[in-house]
DNA sequence: TAAAGTACGTACAATATAGTAACTATCGAT
DNA sequence: ATCGATAGTTACTATATTGTACGTACTTTA
């Protein structure tokens, strides 16, 4: 009874997927720069506790949207990378991305003009 | 620097503005429902409380997503719709529903699959 | 006089989430 | 023998967010 919110609607799975911090940027670094390995994503996510990359990929990867490849060497190299369904938001992605540049971009001159 | 996750992505703006509890859903309604007054979108999302109706109609006007209509009557007549960028997220919402909706599915089938 | 409805706002508590730091195992290198 | 690297896990703390309950202003109804 804590949370009941219930939506009834597929996308919301998704965006509760994507919605915490970090989350879309660590997608969307895997699709642009290809599979990567925990250390080097890490890196490329500056600021990320291990802690959080790690339950965001868990998330990711039990939702489908990437893949983990454990490889059990010593040290183990593990990698990440789009998996398909991540390969499908790509494309919303794209779409969300030119709507908020351009409403970034009419904002902006909205503000200029006010400011006349 | 509590919070740097800055992801420079213009769609994490959006991202960030439609994935608190709630916030998709009601979205949702406005757009499939239209305009409608706050009392009765209220009723439309059960389970919510007032003070994060009021929160997340208020987000969603001041990124331009709805429309507000405020008539002071006594007593006063709030109605909520969608605005144009409303409607242009409409497609995206439209695209992540069929993702959302064929991955439900498939997770079904796999999961039948299992069972046997 | 009191209750109820509209559309909120506010204060406070409860909960969820995120961050920090330390710890794990194993090996190679120093 | 200790350090450092990998890929985490665990415990604990801090912060942010939500929920709950009540207050507001005004009018109508009983």
């Amino acid at each position: 009874m804590t949370a009941p919110h219930a939506t009834s609607c597929p996308m919301d799975s998704i965006l509760r997927l994507l919605m915490g911090p970090w989350t879309s940027y660590i997608l969307w670094i895997l699709q642009s720069e290809g599979p990567l390995r925990f250390g080097a994503l890490k890196r490329k996510v500056p600021g990320i506790s291990a802690k959080v990359l790690t339950e965001r990929l868990r998330l990711l990867e039990e939702a489908g949207v990437i893949f983990r490849d454990y490889k059990p060497t010593i040290p183990p190299q593990v990698t990440y990378g789009p998996a398909d369904r991540g390969k499908e938001l790509a494309e919303v992605f794209k779409t969300l991305n030119a709507i908020g540049r351009r409403w970034a971009e009419e904002d902006k001159m909205e503000k200029a003009g006010k400011a006349a």
